[in-house]
DNA sequence: AGGGGGACCTGTGCGC
DNA sequence: TGCGCACAGGTCCCCC
């Protein structure tokens, strides 16, 4: 469940368990994710407090009572499910009760309260490492990033600047991390069919109005799939059958073939919606809409 | 510099 | 039914 609306719908779902719950329990079902964890790490976990989860980019940040922040990434396929017969339950929260292969469960934590937080990830691309929240600002995975799409640093002039003289197409240069934090290949694809842009042109030609409305387009798609509780390309579903609709919303990703429903609001290009391949990625987009 | 290819892993869906 | 292949939301590293 990877890109920025999905990890803030992982992150609002985790709340109600996890903030000010000390963690009564933690057990690292293997030694590594994609990296191996930390030394001691459920020794250093275990007794602490989670004062808040923040999230940054795709990274859920677990803020601790010990002075560490646990930072968690989900690569491709990282799942988090709470099991808990207490904690109240508003319409909308985040609950998660997907068949989950149990082989799969890396990482259980016992919260204050009686919740189990357990994380699943099949590929284990992704990791979870601890560091001193103090030095934050000089950590290698996150001093690169650029700002969040929703952020006053994030707009047309912005990425008209950082675009400026890049020769990389502008499907690499949105996928970068250290121009916007928490693109991923599906809102990439969505965002670019939005501002009416090819994946294939240069970044260093997009300014002016062309860069306002690639800004717009980022920061609009990202908070309406927010809104939507995220896009769930898979077979699960919230306990309330709420999480995750926004895939239904895609116009350009995974609709190969299919009508292009018209970038000009209201005129209905339908022509056929093209799939190319850049950076071994799939890129979905409309030949006759983006230029 | 930028892009292609491969790597890391497992699961799923499709064509034959 | 079974097999093999393509492909999947992320990222890193080597190579040209």
């Amino acid at each position: 469940m990877p890109e920025l609306p999905e990890v803030e719908t992982v992150r609002r779902g985790l709340i109600p368990a996890m903030e000010g719950r000390r963690i009564i329990g933690a057990e690292l079902r293997r030694k590594d994710l994609r990296f191996a964890f930390p030394a001691r790490m459920a020794e250093r976990l275990t007794g602490t407090r989670v004062e808040r989860l923040d999230r940054r980019a795709k990274y859920l940040l677990a803020r601790l009572g010990s002075g560490e922040t646990l930072l968690m990434h989900l690569g491709m396929s990282g799942r988090f499910s709470i099991t808990a017969d207490d904690i109240a339950r508003q319409p909308g929260d985040f609950v998660y009760a997907p068949p989950a292969n149990p082989a799969h469960d890396h990482v259980v934590l016992q919260l204050e309260g009686g919740a189990t937080v357990t994380y699943n990830d099949p590929r284990r691309f992704g990791f979870m490492t601890l560091f001193e929240t103090a030095q934050e600002a000089s950590h290698p995975f996150l001093a690169p990033l650029g700002p969040e799409p929703d952020s006053n640093r994030f707009s047309g002039a912005y990425l008209a600047e950082v675009f400026s003289g890049r020769k990389s197409r502008a499907k690499a240069a949105l996928l970068d991390q250290r121009v916007v934090a928490g693109l991923g290949n599906i809102y990439v694809c969505e965002a670019l069919w939005r501002a009416r842009i090819s994946p294939r042109r240069q970044a260093g030609t997009i300014k002016g109005v062309r860069a306002e409305r690639l800004a717009v387009a980022v920061r609009n798609v990202i908070a309406e799939a927010i809104e939507a509780g995220g896009s769930t390309l898979r077979d699960y579903a919230g306990a309330d059958g709420a999480l995750g609709y926004f895939q239904h919303c895609f116009d350009a990703y995974g609709r190969e073939g299919e009508a292009c429903r018209g970038a000009m609001a209201g005129k209905g290009c339908g022509k056929p919606i093209a799939r190319l391949v850049q950076q071994g990625r799939s890129t979905f987009y409309c030949p006759a809409c983006q230029r």
